[in-house]
DNA sequence: TATACTGTGCATATAGATATATACAGTATA
DNA sequence: TATACTGTATATATCTATATGCACAGTATA
């Protein structure tokens, strides 16, 4: 298991939440199937150099929100959700984001035809290699 | 002087963050020429039902980064910035959020076809009767 | 059964945002 | 000059979010 979470420390978002809004992406993108195991809370600990109760705060949040469950002593499995609730998260997710980018840009009093200007000079950008 | 300023006591951000945030935008966007007085400390506060040391915190961070001066027994107006600054500041403000919100998409696993696809309609709902 | 893994619960530490009180100092103006 | 505005400084209190350490409990397996 070598997943790609990575955490910033100096981030003014919460460690945990970090770790949450990245799985949720891994699995609502599909990138992660359904009773797969994450990396035991002591495990992802070590390896982001965090406490063991921080991520589980992150592993419990995700339980909440049903995107994993964990069973004591076997471990944290990713659930069983519906392809149209993934579909639904990632939806609202993203839709969320670009409306709020959006939001800001027009605060500062750049027109619509402005933004969507600079929005699709990022998307070519992103197109070659930005990586 | 009837400001825009509007804060949310529930939000992750920090009300000082808030206010600093929105009055970057209105300066930056042009809608507060330079030697506009803003409103006193004690008056922001008022309004905004929020401690005096929360709109002074909010106005000192403003001063550091430039937007603003305050003349002890005068008040606080908008500082004399260059067009050039207000223009960077607009530019890599908008520009960045705006980057995130396309990795944010891509962390869901959307191809840009697919981001470029949701942003447009984005902008198209805009243009009709969001607001 | 021993042991080495899993997750759990509780009590606490730390940092930061915010609120409050108090006193001070500069400015405008009737 | 009186007064009513401005901003300033400082010290403290409170609340909350966040992170933590430690002891406990369930499970798998050699």
């Amino acid at each position: 298991m070598d997943l790609p979470i990575k955490i910033s420390k100096d981030s003014r978002e919460p460690i945990y939440h970090q770790i949450v809004n990245q799985f949720k992406a891994l699995i609502a993108g599909g990138h992660l199937a359904r009773g797969t195991p994450l990396p035991s809370i002591r495990a992802l600990s070590k390896d982001l150099e965090i406490s063991i109760i921080t991520t589980r705060r992150a592993y419990q949040d995700l339980e909440v929100q049903g995107f994993i469950k964990t069973l004591q002593g076997k471990g944290t499995f990713v659930a069983d959700i519906s392809e149209d609730l993934k579909e639904e998260v990632k939806v609202t997710s993203v839709h969320n984001i670009l409306e709020n980018a959006v939001e800001t840009a027009l605060s500062y009093d750049y027109t619509l035809e402005q933004v969507k200007a600079i929005f699709l000079e990022i998307l070519q950008a992103k197109e070659k290699g930005d990586s």
